[in-house]
DNA sequence: CGAGTACTTGAGCGTTATCAATGCATGTGG
DNA sequence: CCACATGCATTGATAACGCTCAAGTACTCG
């Protein structure tokens, strides 16, 4: 499946001028443009700058008009909303490939930062619509891709209205791992991509708290830290008991 | 613009038989099917029942192959994940007009369930599915429904990972506020079309600190109960800064 | 009018937040 | 190379918010 979209891919950029921006990018063949054939590609990225931002950075402000979509080719972002005296909350994070502006609002509804040093491709809104309005596969991975992140928001609801912090902490490992193993990651090894505090504002938890209930799943044996930011889970079974409760 | 889609809608169905199904649906003008004109409607209709449910009865249960989609011409629907002891997370209400099955996964999320008695316009999925493909507005309106469902669902996030009881019973009854004034009912009347424990489950609390961040506003005379399930804001300021912290 | 359900109110407790101190890397300048 | 500053993470003590358990009240419907 994945080698017969990257031999699309391949195909399709075979084509390319061998100046055109998207000939190297990394993220072509699972991003929006992954719908777009070689022509249209070309055409479609046309002038649209690549932009880079360092870690902490904020690509847009909650509010500011929503003038542009992007793919983030490299790094991680999060989206972050928050309340008149500082509580903060993670609404999610984006991955290279996936899409920045899944909406037909004016006005971006959360921040959003660069979690560490990251590159998005830009398109000018009004330009993206007027494409994306005569390619039906396009906005047909776009619906594919609300669907998918309206799919995840929800989960996000359950752990954040009914679980309690340990089964946060392990429901998030266990995402993680997910997201690794597509990665190619060994199965078990994890690294958390985010500080403690990104962490607890994601899952609706005090840094104290994470740090705390990291620390008694390591008691327990569950997990081994192998660095701040890696760990191994020494336990899949416990720690999926863990996650539903 | 609401006038406008109804003279539309009115001269689309026009030229439908007059036993068509779709000639008599109350929310022929807001829902999916908006996207259609009178001959791909007639086509797109042909053979799909309605179907009826009474309050509390289960339309779909989680993990149930999703066979079908609906419009939801009438009452309320529910979504609602169960833990296994029992803990229970609505993830949001369906209103008519509401499309039901926003995802391209073969399984039910989440379970459906009436909350009063409620009737749904059902679709085979791979007939809608193959129709969508060659309507290109039906396509762009699924992506705006779930584009509008994903900002929900974020709204919600912060709701139940940053706010406190009191803010969310305040951003819930301003959001039925809303809700009703869009339908033309008084702007500080609310009805609450749910009960109490579906309000807890929906919002990340227990039915008891539901009552008692009710009886605390009242107390404040902030509210004033018309009836069990309606009220009135007396202060909407107030509420729109306890709403926000 | 009576039974059953839904809602409200109260008392006490537990989980997680808050406040505060300590630990541990990494980096900088003397 | 070490002293110190800085930023992030961990650990501890205490408090608060919302939960649990329990009783009482008020609708709704037969």
């Amino acid at each position: 499946m994945a080698s017969l979209a990257l031999a699309v891919a391949d195909q399709a950029l075979a084509d390319l001028p061998p100046t055109h921006p998207c000939g190297t990018c990394p993220v072509r063949d699972i991003a929006v443009c992954g719908a777009l054939d070689d022509a249209s590609l070309r055409c479609f990225k046309e002038g649209g700058p690549t932009v880079a931002y360092d870690a902490g950075e904020t690509v847009a402000f909650e509010g500011d008009a929503a003038t542009s979509v992007y793919t983030l080719t490299a790094g991680l972002l999060r989206l972050s909303r928050f309340l008149p005296d500082g509580r903060r909350q993670i609404a999610g994070f984006l991955f290279p490939g996936d899409f920045l502006g899944l909406t037909l609002e004016k006005e971006h509804a959360f921040t959003v930062q660069a979690v560490v040093p990251s590159t998005l491709c830009r398109f000018p809104r009004p330009r993206f619509d007027s494409f994306a309005a005569g390619q039906p596969a396009l906005e047909r991975r776009l619906y594919a891709l609300a669907a998918q992140e309206l799919a995840a928001a929800r989960e996000q609801l359950v752990l954040l209205g009914r679980k309690t912090a340990t089964e946060r902490i392990a429901s998030f490992l266990l995402m993680l791992a997910r997201r690794g193993r597509a990665e190619g990651t060994a199965a078990d090894d994890i690294r958390i991509p985010v500080s403690r505090a990104d962490m607890g504002d994601y899952l609706g938890l005090r840094i104290e708290t994470v740090s705390r209930e990291l620390s008694n799943l390591k008691a327990a044996r569950v997990i081994q830290f192998t660095g701040r930011q890696t760990l191994r889970l020494c336990d899949r079974d416990r720690i999926e008991q863990l996650a539903e409760g």
